[in-house]
DNA sequence: GCCAACGTTGGC
DNA sequence: GCCAACGTTGGC
């Protein structure tokens, strides 16, 4: 099982709204890099989810993969802000998977916290300048990460 | 609101 | 294929 981290702005879609609707896409991605971690995702894979653009900015809770190889319906519709019309859907470009709430971590760890915790080599959202949305997390800091949240997922 | 970082676009 | 211009992200 691999682990990974998502951005999201709380504003555009919170881990109160995972939890509220239980299931959902991860659409609206449109950088290639973030897109190929997206298609290597298997399900069952975790995720952290991570809210950008807030104050602090942070790690606050856990979802799962559980459907790979969703061809991104926004994409394909005009009146979508993430429209592609270069995107035909016999060959979609763009591609997500759909994850559900695992939990809400009790007190979110932040990028100060990360920052503290982690070089850029064992994070890459520590790293300068860092602006991927979606990438890939040891199974280490991982597991870090569940420490400093004060939390056990998944673990006998 | 600022701006560093960096991906994308398009002229050549 | 180069690279300047431009747009976006996201921390601060």
């Amino acid at each position: 099982m691999a682990y990974w981290l998502l951005k999201s702005e709380p504003d555009a879609f919170s881990i109160a709204d995972l939890e509220r609707i239980h299931r959902s896409l991860w659409d609206g991605v449109r950088n290639y890099q973030a897109r190929n971690f997206l298609r290597s995702m298997q399900p069952g894979d975790l995720a952290f989810f991570y809210h950008s653009s807030t104050e602090p900015p942070g790690v606050v809770g856990v979802c799962r993969v559980v459907r790979t190889g969703v061809a991104d319906p926004t994409q394909f519709d005009p009146h979508s802000e993430y429209h592609d019309p270069a995107a035909q859907p016999e060959k979609p470009r763009w591609w997500t998977v759909e994850v559900e709430f695992v939990q809400r971590f009790g007190r979110m760890v932040s990028l100060e916290t990360l920052r503290q915790t982690f070089t850029p080599d064992e994070l890459w959202v520590v790293r300068r300048g860092n602006r991927l949305s979606v990438m890939p997390v040891s199974e280490e800091a991982a597991r870090r990460i569940l420490e400093l949240a004060g939390e056990a997922v998944g673990s006998p």
